[in-house]
DNA sequence: CCGGACGCCTGTCGGC
DNA sequence: TGCCGACAGGCGTCCG
């Protein structure tokens, strides 16, 4: 499910209800999701949350004391508040009662997210210290997107779905991101020339942002920590779609690609 | 190093 | 109605 934009979603959705609330009760009723979540979480009960970061796709929380925690969402997660005292939900698989008698709680159907723990500098995690860029972020830009492109044979898709290259683009977005640049998918990165690169830079930036500013793309059951529905899916031009493409009028097609589902418009991207 | 395939899970949908 | 295959927003791991 989640891709950049629905983790940043969530994260600016919690964190005013999550910093600096303790944690009074850690309920795991299903412990094996990616990998199992370490029964030393029971440990941190009565530490503080002092601040929800992002990182590419995974939420950091920082907790009192130097720990913290990783939350990854994987393909159909989702994290929201409710009253603690409320039944849990089918799928829901964690649960976190704060002291201000809410409580966090994250639904994941297919298991593939993870909650994971440490101590220290998260970004040093092994899951954290080999990733590239924030697509949002200053070093992110045509000059170092090209180098990365250099010397790769593979499609453009799966290099910017790459996350040592960029973080946080998934299916969605590249599909979309590659529509706005005018680029065909399955183009060899290193083919493609300074003009295009700095096309397919920009268009990764503004599809991310919109997407951020609607709440993210709600296409089944995505919702935001407060329950609704994020926005961006009236504004796919191409992922999921069939039909005429919204810009040239000719049919859409969808393809595969490293076992995923690729959309584009034959007329507009080359 | 790169690239491609696999598997982890559950749910839904379309076709027969 | 039931069954079966395809597909779904991710990604670490394995193998060549």
């Amino acid at each position: 499910m989640p891709e950049l934009p629905e983790v940043e979603t969530t994260r600016r959705g919690l964190q005013p209800h999550l910093e600096q609330r303790r944690i009074q009760r850690i309920s795991i009723r299903q412990p094996r999701l990616r990998w199992p979540v370490p029964e030393t979480i029971q440990d941190h009960r009565g530490r503080r949350i002092e601040r929800l970061e992002r990182r590419g796709k995974y939420l950091i929380f920082r907790l009192e004391d130097e720990d913290y925690w990783l939350w990854h969402l994987g393909m159909s997660g989702s994290l929201r508040l409710l009253p603690a005292s409320e039944a849990a939900a089918r799928h829901e698989h964690v649960q976190i009662d704060l002291d201000d008698g809410q409580s966090l709680r994250y639904r994941d159907p297919r298991r593939f997210g993870a909650l994971l723990t440490g101590r220290g500098d998260p970004l040093a995690h092994e899951l954290l210290h080999r990733l590239g860029p924030e697509p949002l972020g200053d070093a992110f830009d045509a000059d170092y997107l090209q180098a990365r492109c250099r010397r790769r044979s593979s499609a453009i898709k799966q290099v910017i779905m790459d996350s040592r290259v960029v973080v946080g683009v998934g299916n969605i977005y590249a599909c979309e991101s590659l529509f706005l640049a005018g680029i065909h998918p399955g183009t060899r990165a290193s083919r493609i020339g300074r003009e295009r690169i700095e096309r397919l830079t920009r268009a990764i930036r503004q599809v991310l942002a919109e997407a951020i500013e609607q709440g993210g793309t709600t296409l089944r059951d995505f919702t935001r920590s407060d329950g609704q529905p994020g926005y961006f899916a009236q504004q796919l031009n191409v992922y999921g779609r069939q039909g005429p493409c919204p810009r040239c009028g000719r049919a859409l097609r969808r393809i595969v690609q490293a076992q995923r589902s690729t959309y584009y418009c034959p007329g507009c991207q080359h």
